[in-house]
DNA sequence: CGGTGCAAAGTTGGATCCAATATACAGTTG
DNA sequence: CAACTGTATATTGGATCCAACTTTGCACCG
């Protein structure tokens, strides 16, 4: 149980931790000074390790203003899952041809760890686990770069995540998926492996729709202040059935309808 | 011309133009103490400038060793430039679909920009120009966290951009395939746009085909150190027809071939 | 002559201190 | 009584200082 070889790491891993276990919640302000002490280190590391999760979207900082973890919408958790269902279909199918032996061999115990933890009612390991289980299934691909972005669009939605494990039964239903989708690997086969992934994702995705507030009917988006977040022209209507769309690439019809 | 409110703002637009000009090399170690002093600043906002580079790709960093600027390998080009293409035409049909009529004006505005740099032969304006009118295109579709993600790949080959603008017959290619693509838009094509943004990314590619280093023949991938990179299973058979690959998103046949 | 260990120099990592900016509050004024 | 201004306080931003690690070169030993 050694330190990281770095304060910086060391304090980025917790605020990593805090922000997934919902101990920071969205919207909540970070005082430096506060958090640096009860992690018992200086602010200069702490700053560095919130730099780099402002970069990932995690928290969102303003100048002399400070950081604030990332309060996302319903919007942006579709778009971010839009995103993955790109991402993913890639290298899904990459991975299918390329995965050797030992590899897939990984992701069996991948397997094996998140269904052991479901078994304990561990959550925060079950969350971790089916982390590794699906970066083992993907990481074959050898795309670094594809994985990186993946990556960073997991954790952006870390705070978002524990709703969906809470439920006994999506927490069957992740087992069950995770088998067929480790058979679908092992076949080679990286369409249907890309499909499974997609049913995999909707689910959660359903699950986020109905606990998240819908779109706040009113106007003004509360999202994450002063970030990318560019203000929807239209105002709520959220691209009418943009997100959820199809399957794997690209769903719509031709392209001008 | 006055300098942003934060000295960590202001040192990250240096590092920027520092990398993209070629004034700090790809794997050139960054020493923190002259770098700091030739901006006239401390170590300390510098180095929260460098995180950010870091998670977006441009330098490199290894603890207790120091940040150097990432060096790309060919395949690291090409897989940017596949992601670029996935995510890129995502934005294309939203954007084909949604933008306003001002927005569109402004896109013609950048694309004038473009013009009137290379009209003067001032590469870095035309560069930056060019930059400015593919995200004016882009921003409409109303997508913050797909808008970020493809401005980090552009930001991650920006230390080999220069390259391409360097030969006339390109910059006169960018102009022309430019008023194809707002002829597009203002169409509202989006298939269309998709097609003519792969087109134009494929001149990118094809001029770094032959710019770079090919895949190093020999064993041994040099990339950037202790990164994602991950080694490549096969070797050199860059997964036989990936990248370049076709048209929009997935290209090859099924899956299981 | 080659290899190993040690020591010194250079560089990065972290802590403390001070400055600059933002926020909250009180007092004043129209 | 509302609005505004000035001031005090809390918090962030940056600089300097010190500690830890890595690397390099040299001496010593086999």
């Amino acid at each position: 149980m050694s330190r990281p070889p770095t304060t910086q790491q060391f304090v980025l891993d917790e605020l990593r931790k805090a922000i997934l276990s919902g101990e920071l919640a969205p919207n909540q302000p970070i005082r430096q000074d506060s958090v640096a002490r009860r992690l018992g280190v200086s602010r200069v590391p702490l700053r560095e390790a919130l730099k780099t999760l402002e970069a990932e979207g995690q928290v969102v900082y303003r100048p002399h203003r400070g950081y604030t973890v990332a309060e996302l919408s319903l919007d942006d958790l579709l778009e971010v899952y839009r995103l993955r269902e790109l991402l993913e279909t890639e290298a899904a199918h990459h991975a299918a041809r390329r995965a050797e032996a030992a590899e897939l061999e990984r992701v069996a115990a991948e397997h094996r760890a998140v269904a052991e933890a479901a078994e304990r009612e561990d959550l925060v390991e079950m969350i971790a686990a089916n982390r590794r289980f699906h970066f083992a299934l993907l990481e074959p691909a050898g795309m670094p770069w594809l994985m990186r972005v993946i990556r960073t669009l997991w954790d952006a939605t870390d705070a978002y995540r524990a709703v969906y494990y809470n439920s006994v039964d999506n927490r069957g239903r992740v087992l069950t998926e995770h088998e067929a989708i480790l058979r679908a690997a092992r076949e080679r086969d990286g369409t249907e492996l890309a499909r499974l992934l997609h049913a995999h994702r909707q689910h959660a995705v359903a699950a986020l729709r109905d606990t998240m507030p819908p779109p706040s009917g009113g106007s003004a988006a509360h999202g994450p202040e002063g970030r990318p977040h560019r203000a929807r022209s239209g105002g709520q209507s959220p691209a009418p059935g943009h997100h959820d769309a199809g399957p794997p690439p690209f769903p719509d019809g031709g392209g001008q309808e």
